[in-house]
DNA sequence: GCCGTTACGTGAGCACTGCTCTCGGCCTGG
DNA sequence: CCAGGCCGAGAGCAGTGCTCACGTAACGGC
């Protein structure tokens, strides 16, 4: 009853990946606000109505390519971290954020989808917050692994504001026992400015300001690295 | 000639203002990509084809709001910029910061319009760079008039890799000579990491993870400061 | 093997969009 | 005062998302 699938079965599914891949290169070509559910539906050469047999409305299209999305930016993240030394969590930190990044400006318009504007109305919560936290937790992931290593040594834990703390802490039992709060504060904040960092690229916001674009982003995100008390072993940035 | 106004002008102007007016209220109703022109000439009573004697396409009525967007941002920047006291770094960051934020929070889709996804295929380069640094120079402000007071120590000033660093010390010259290096390289990403915490929050990225708004944002926003170097005088944040 | 149920694809059609063009009237500068 | 520019109106084009009968083909229970 799942090996076994009749050919009415197959063929949705295939006729639904085929949808899905044809809108995501209209989304490359063109961005999301230009994607048009009729253009797939004549590429794919089938009439525009028939294209509702699977798809509810072009929102939910836009919805199905923004899981995707977020489970290729997860997996990128994920798969790094799998390839990773653990005894270096400084350089494997900036080897995740790298990878997410190279993910966000090989695809630009899909990147935009999941942390540009967001498209319907403000909807798409529920159903994202699975596969959204991916990266985040695989951040987390790192950090709680080097602490496991007793690698984790903050230049300095500034208090938290209490309402923060308790937060904090409630995310660090359910994610990350035994992780300071501080710590994981440092890390919701990491990965809201990892984003910015990359939006800003991939949106185009400093042409003319940063050209030398790997290296200052390497920097910057190492930066965070140290910030949130990943320990750089050896050979952080050279010169001098 | 300039003073002394023809009616004719003096109407396109106030029109010109109107239509503006109305669109920023779509705008807050619906968000851009919603956003009709036909809507707002029915709103205002005209017909739609009239609309393109003022604006010649949806795109360069966009463009002229991004642009009051970013103007609108900047002043509020550059406001408590000048409301605030010189010998207290820290906490002035945390000010200008935190105007920039509920701008963004009072304004969510003209945000999203400056931040979010760039909406015209990639266009809105040129006209948008002049008003479009005015946040980031506030910033650079702040953090100059630091230097002067004696009041910038950073805690590390790691070597820059020299790519970044040769950007870095072209900008100094250019809109703060004498501050080092690092410092506006450290700026430039604190601008980009800056956007990203606004934007999580605009555009819901962290429901159910963050509550305590505010606090976290404090926080985060002090901790940047800390890092460029900015002192906390005294009460940062509270707690033990 | 048959047959009702179900899923699917089609084409016409509605309401809407951005945008163009032509026309007719008003204000304005010479 | 009057020609030339600006401005508004309306019709119209091409395109959009989405709905709705309408046939057709596959499916599952008998």
């Amino acid at each position: 009853m799942s090996t076994i699938e009749g050919a009415r079965a197959r063929a949705r599914r295939e006729i639904t990946a085929a949808i899905k891949d044809e809108a995501r290169r209209g989304l490359a070509a063109e961005g999301a606000s230009r994607l048009s559910l009729r253009a797939v539906a004549r590429e794919l050469g089938m009439a525009s109505s028939a294209l509702y047999r699977y798809f509810p409305s072009r929102d939910d299209l836009l919805t199905a390519l923004i899981v995707d999305a977020y489970d290729a930016l997860g997996e990128a993240a994920e798969e790094t971290l799998a390839a990773t030394p653990r005894d270096d969590p400084a350089t494997r930190w900036v080897a995740v954020c790298g990878a997410v990044r190279a993910w966000a400006l090989a695809h630009p318009h899909e990147f935009a989808l999941v942390h540009g504007t967001p498209v319907p109305g403000y909807a798409a919560p529920q159903a994202t917050t699975g596969p959204g936290v991916r990266v985040p937790l695989a951040l987390l992931a790192l950090t709680a692994e080097a602490q496991e290593d007793a690698l984790l040594a903050p230049p300095t834990w500034d208090p938290l504001p209490p309402p923060v703390r308790a937060e904090a802490e409630a995310l660090a039992d359910e994610y990350a026992p035994g992780l300071p709060a501080p710590v994981v504060a440092a890390l919701v904040a990491a990965w809201a400015q990892l984003v910015g960092l990359i939006s800003f690229e991939v949106f185009g916001q400093y042409t003319g300001v940063v050209t030398a674009r790997d290296e200052f982003f390497a920097h910057a995100v190492s930066r965070i690295a140290a910030d949130i008390g990943l320990p750089t072993t050896r050979g952080g940035t050279p010169e001098e």
